[in-house]
DNA sequence: CTCCATAATCTAGCATTGCTAGCTCCAGTA
DNA sequence: TACTGGAGCTAGCAATGCTAGATTATGGAG
């Protein structure tokens, strides 16, 4: 049954090189782009290997969400502890969350902005996602005081959510992304009454 | 001449009819489902008709999303006009703004969260995005020492743009909306340092 | 080493999509 | 009343997501 280990080595690779590629194509065209006949000619394999590994074309979508999310909370957790003090956690954690979206802007588009098959503000919700709320959350706890510390944590999420679509779709003013973040941050450090 | 103007009327109707169907049908059953035949069928026209007045299938969410900057910015409007004191007007600018995303979720896909064929941030941005921006600055600058209004603006719209969509999207928690705004006023009512 | 059953992969094609060429037919003019 | 221009429709193309059925490779049994 050795040669089974071995096939499954290699399909879980071939899962992986399907999501790679498909988000390259993203990341370069737009998701428009990806269409699965020049997604499986990408990957050097006929169309219905991709029905094997993904129940449709929006599953593959899914699939680098996924992705996506496990590398957004793994950025957040890096800056949250590579901060020197609390009260510098919230802003990497920003910046961090920001420079992800800049950077990955097709990927996060599937995070965020695309008709999607994942569930969430459940159980089902996924991990890293749950993990890269945590992050923030944690951010947060560090530099205020900590007053309902879920309503603030949706609501920095949401801000940065916003300023990363916005800047994203170019509905806001280029080249003032760090004032607009130094005014987040701003906004964020200040104690909130009530 | 006079069977012109009447011909140009009617035009100028069918082309209401065709955005306010295209609209009906992507509230009801969302974009995916505004096919070129599907709406032909439901204005009961042909197809080719479509594109004497639009250019093509997103030519025709444009115009909706066109459609929708126009109410929200009334919206916004009457929201800050109908505020009792100043520092009531941003509350009710923002509650408006979130009703609105609320109410009509495809048409505020259409104007921030879809490809479009606007543009924006520059002197060519529709006429009715830079009125709700404006509504926005309005309000906020009752209500704060106004310092930076743009880039508190950008940040404010931001944050309302972010609860709008995350909340649309099911990424937050349900029942908490009341609590996120009441937050998010709080946090700009307060004066920012810097 | 050979045969064969199973699994993996591909070829070919379906239904649906956005879009368009070219015909038809009607309204308005002389 | 004949004619012309343009408004509208029929029919069809290329591209899409997806799938059925044929085909080829794999790996164990004799």
């Amino acid at each position: 049954m050795t040669a089974q280990r071995r096939k499954d080595r290699e399909r879980a690779e071939r899962h992986r090189l399907i999501l790679e590629t498909a988000r390259g194509i993203a990341e370069a065209d737009g998701w428009d782009a990806v269409t699965t006949r020049r997604l499986s000619e990408a990957i050097e394999y006929s169309q219905p290997v991709l029905y094997s590994h993904f129940t449709g074309r929006t599953a593959i979508v899914d699939g680098v969400a996924l992705v996506g999310f496990g590398e957004l909370a793994g950025a957040l957790r890096a800056a949250l502890a590579a901060a020197p003090r609390p009260d510098a956690a919230l802003a990497a954690v920003a910046a961090a969350y920001l420079r992800f979206a800049g950077e990955h802007p097709a990927t996060y588009r599937a995070m965020f902005s695309m008709d999607t098959g994942l569930t969430f503000a459940d159980e089902s919700s996924p991990e890293p996602l749950r993990a890269a709320f945590a992050a923030i959350r944690d951010a947060l706890v560090g530099v205020t005081g900590a007053h309902d510390p879920e309503t603030r944590t949706e609501l920095a999420w949401a801000a940065l959510h916003g300023l990363a679509t916005l800047d994203a779709g170019h509905r806001l003013r280029p080249g003032h992304g760090e004032r607009r973040l130094a005014a987040l941050l701003g906004l964020l450090g200040a104690d909130v009454p009530g």
